[in-house]
DNA sequence: TGGATTGACATACGTCGCGTATGTTTTTAT
DNA sequence: ATAAAAACATACGCGACGTATGTCAATCCA
């Protein structure tokens, strides 16, 4: 039983690192972070954080890749619920809003993560989230639902406004008026997509 | 004449320091610049620095503030080029795509900053690109040319979306393509908005 | 016009945080 | 049972930031 104690230990240090990394990056952000004080914090050093993540950023990808994976799960149960291609996806888009709005993933994954690991991080299929938009639009497209256009970079250009959307609610006066406006004007650019005559309103 | 000269010197400083630090910061990052480094190279040590600009994040928060200035006058310009207001609009977010894949925006305005100066810069009016682009929907809509939502959150929304393509663009391995295809589909997006019968190709 | 004052820097210093290099202990492999 | 490797801890050097203080020239005022 000793084999399963070592890998236990292993996973569950990896873990503790990682947890607190996510509520120190998440509240007081990446920069402000000591990675003294983080190691201390769960009873460890440095030595073990550069043992399992090379440096701080390594560490920071690793959150980063946590939290993407539980986004594009979360967004992927959203989608499937719905009644049909479209309506799955248009809830996509409002559920990835109300997500970019938690100030974890808004300081973590949108604003800390793109400057720190560089955009090259995003690249191809590193963000589940990007990817799996990618390829729901690519099927609304073949089944003819809305207008034709690379799909990739429709998904960037929607994804994109999300995000930044996000960003403007975050820092509103009137959070809950203007979530409500983004939503109008949301549907409003999704609707200019579809190609049947009756869009939804 | 020594009065004009004691002024000149003084903004002269303060020139060749944010001139420094734009291309510093262009190119290196923010991070990863030094203002021992930074300073020495224009013949000046940290102490002008903290005077004039308070902190390394002021010096960014300059520089930022110069570069949104001339990308919104030089997409004005372009936008009033155009023979209608439509058209100007269209034109106006193709030349921020544009802009958007310079490095140096790209790093400093849509990377760093946001990290660095955190997302309350760029709310309201802070940024003037946005201002403008969110004026210029509100008279397309009250024109009827477009569908009528609300001007600042579709704003947000087209401008966020320009920016993280340009991200995308910035890192890709066949950059011409993949601009058509992102053009393409900036094209159907915006054609969606459309009131009209005939959206242009 | 000459001394006082303010502004525009330079210099010196302390502190903190990162990364690396080097142990040390425990587990795994043979 | 011993060698090897993993999983950390410890010690060290280095650079960078911010502040506190000093200095010199320009401006202001009597």
């Amino acid at each position: 039983m000793t084999r399963k104690t070592r890998q236990e230990m292993l996973t569950e240090t990896r873990a503790k690192l990682v947890s607190a990394a996510r509520q120190a990056f998440g509240t007081i952000g990446y920069a402000d972070t000591s990675m003294d004080d983080l190691t201390a914090s769960v009873g460890l050093t440095r030595g073990a954080l550069y043992h399992h993540f090379g440096d701080k950023k390594g560490l920071l990808a690793e959150v980063v890749k946590q939290i993407d994976a539980e986004m594009d799960e979360k967004l992927a149960t959203i989608s499937t619920e719905a009644e049909n291609a479209w309506e799955g996806f248009v809830c996509r888009c409002r559920a990835y809003l109300a997500m970019a709005l938690e100030p974890e993933i808004q300081r973590i994954v949108l604003r800390d993560a793109p400057s720190i690991l560089g955009n090259a991080y995003w690249q191809s299929s590193q963000s589940q989230c990007l990817a799996t938009m990618a390829e729901t639009l690519r099927q609304l497209m073949e089944d003819g639902m809305i207008v034709k256009t690379d799909h990739e970079a429709l998904a960037r250009l929607l994804n994109g406004g999300l995000a930044d959307t996000a960003f403007w609610l975050a820092n509103s006066d009137a959070p809950e008026a203007d979530l409500s406006k983004a939503l109008q004007s949301l549907t409003a650019l999704l609707n200019g997509l579809l190609l049947t005559k009756e869009p939804l309103k």
